[in-house]
DNA sequence: TTGTATGCGTTATCAG
DNA sequence: CTGATAACGCATACAA
């Protein structure tokens, strides 16, 4: 399990000046050793504790002048609350959950990152684990993580419908890139992406246009494959599709003779990973990307335009989907209710040189 | 904040039949939505709430009948310990932190995957935090990570190496990619790696070799210079140190001129991000790459094959780095005292396409 | 508005 | 080997 850690949750502090000797206000009962509690600051500041709590805690339920004694008496002490005293008696522990299916695929890195950025600028600590592409070990992996965290994130779940509501029933759930229903949920839309995608490959001379496909129970890798078929019908293409083994680099590769043999002049893969490998098997075979074939990838991950040619490639905003999830999320857990229908965000087309005009 | 869930910590469970109706063991005193606790085992068990806390914690501290006992109910309830209740007495918390620069930096993906994997093998949480590339915020951010988690680890820090021993006076640290006296470190020992690049350019015909430095307080770059210079020495080459505004592609890309008119024709960057982005904007100026200069990176981290040509570059053992850091904090942790020197790791070199002979 | 008393789930200390 | 009981640090009903 992986946690990123949010920046505050504690009171500002101003490194109170190493003013002379031996003022060092006398720590608690017994090893010196430990960290300042608000008792401490209760007695620094002449109150009760609980006062203190109430002080650091909630806002405006203390009297402005007392509000003022506790900040500075947990200021002069350098205080920070103790997360787990915290989490005890309220069982809140301002953490919530994000299960990827592998924390190495740049595809989720973006994901990663919005969720992160975004729950920390509200002094969320985010929770991180990886299901390892396998289903059982995503709902296993999720049951556990909901006793520890406020709510919980799934990024492309491969567990099936009935799972998730289930783990909804239980705290607040969001869902990315996927549309369950029942369940709030974020989900780049991409018609857009994919339209222009195919009117610009048709507008460059292509005729047939191949899609190579990901994971079976990828709910994404079907929206896309209807998407490239309702376009290429559009814009009058013809369009196959190829299955892929698994949906790396490698798997790219392996699916090179397939695209070949099918006759298209263009693909578009279920992922940019798949197109990289492919355009290198391709190159390698002596085709010419993109004068005879042109590719076009998904998501815009981080090397995408390191290839040569880069990568042309629908861009999914991944990030924003992590922070809008999670902006989702924490709206949750403050009592707002969930949105009824599924949150949309757009695709793109990023052209770059990996596709283009087909040259007889 | 980020977080790295581990896998275990939980009793066995293997899923009690949904048998008949109404045998539900009736939870603990109010609202039944609530998880199990040991004073629920010791109901069921018949025995008292601290034997039941003994056995599933120590183990043979308690009869191997009653223990036995014990881990039924416990299996039956579905128990999990609830890891804030645990830390409270205890201080001890079962998670380690690891603070890196950048969380997107593929560089440190590795080490982050490497220490999470490690520690989640050993039931230990990953707790992570980016310093934004800062030396201020790092010292922060362990600051306050320090008293959340058992042990830390910093991946190639900037903060100064006083500060690093002053958090290391506190709880258990191990650094990663530097050596600073008086703490564990692990690093890897860039002689070998760099000597078999100078040695493999000289082969092929290049005299003169430029650098490209890393940021100014990276330890590692200076290392990496020192390492070029001496093994430029060796096979009699000339080199040359030349500066980067930062660390990434485009960083590369703004060093291309200062390349060119370094006369060199091969070159060495402190990382494979300043390596392609060089490698990209040379091309795009018209220099064949590797006829004209040879580009050797570091690190090789994701990406660095999608590159035409692939890039040649100094592989650092970055996973083995987060690997071997969580294993020495982990020991430390249980007791064993961390190794007097740093734990030195091999580079070796990855040679690929974008090194080669140079063509007159 | 503030103080008092109690509980959160677990471990640790002491008896028995 | 096991049972009672007191912390751990914080929050919260309730009383003042």
């Amino acid at each position: 399990m992986l946690l990123v850690a949010n920046s505050d949750y504690d009171v500002a502090v101003t490194e109170a000046t190493n003013s002379g000797a031996a003022t060092v206000p006398s720590r608690r009962g017994r090893g010196d050793k430990s960290s300042p509690t608000i008792y401490d600051i209760a007695k620094l500041a002449g109150v009760n504790p609980s006062t203190v709590s109430r002080a650091l805690s909630k806002p405006g339920r203390v009297s402005a002048k007392t509000q003022k004694i506790i900040e500075d008496a947990a200021e002069q002490l350098n205080y920070r609350v103790n997360p787990f005293a915290r989490a005890l008696p309220t069982g809140r522990t301002q953490t919530f959950g994000l299960i990827v299916a592998d924390i190495t695929n740049p595809t989720f890195f973006d994901i990663i990152r919005g969720a992160e950025s975004t729950g920390s600028s509200r002094d969320y600590t985010l929770v991180l684990a990886e299901s390892a592409e396998s289903a059982d070990t995503e709902v296993t992996a999720s049951r556990r993580m909901l006793s520890t965290v406020d709510g919980l994130i799934l990024a492309s779940p491969r567990m099936d419908d009935e799972q998730i509501r289930a783990l909804a029933a239980d705290k607040p759930v969001v869902v990315i890139n996927r549309d369950v229903d029942g369940v709030p949920c974020v989900v780049p839309d991409v018609t857009k992406g994919i339209g222009q995608a195919v009117r610009s490959l048709a507008a460059n001379g292509h005729k047939q246009i191949a899609y190579v496909a990901g994971p079976a129970q990828s709910w994404m890798s079907a929206r896309r494959w209807e998407g490239v078929q309702s376009a290429s019908e559009w814009s009058k293409l013809g369009a196959v599709r190829v299955e892929s083994s698994k949906p790396t680099v490698d798997g790219g590769r392996y699916v090179a003779r397939d695209i070949l043999d099918s006759g298209a002049t263009a693909v578009i893969t279920y992922n940019d990973l798949l197109a990289i490998g492919l355009m290198q098997e391709l190159q390698a075979a002596g085709v010419r990307v993109p004068d005879q074939i042109s590719i076009v990838g998904f998501d815009d991950i981080f090397g995408a335009d390191f290839t040569t040619p880069p990568l042309t490639t629908v861009r999914s905003p991944l990030g924003e989907c992590g922070s809008r999830a999670a902006t989702l999320l924490l709206d949750m857990l403050h009592g707002n209710e969930g949105p009824s229908g599924a949150i949309h965000v757009d695709t793109e087309l990023v052209v770059r040189g990996s596709s283009g005009r087909l040259l007889a």
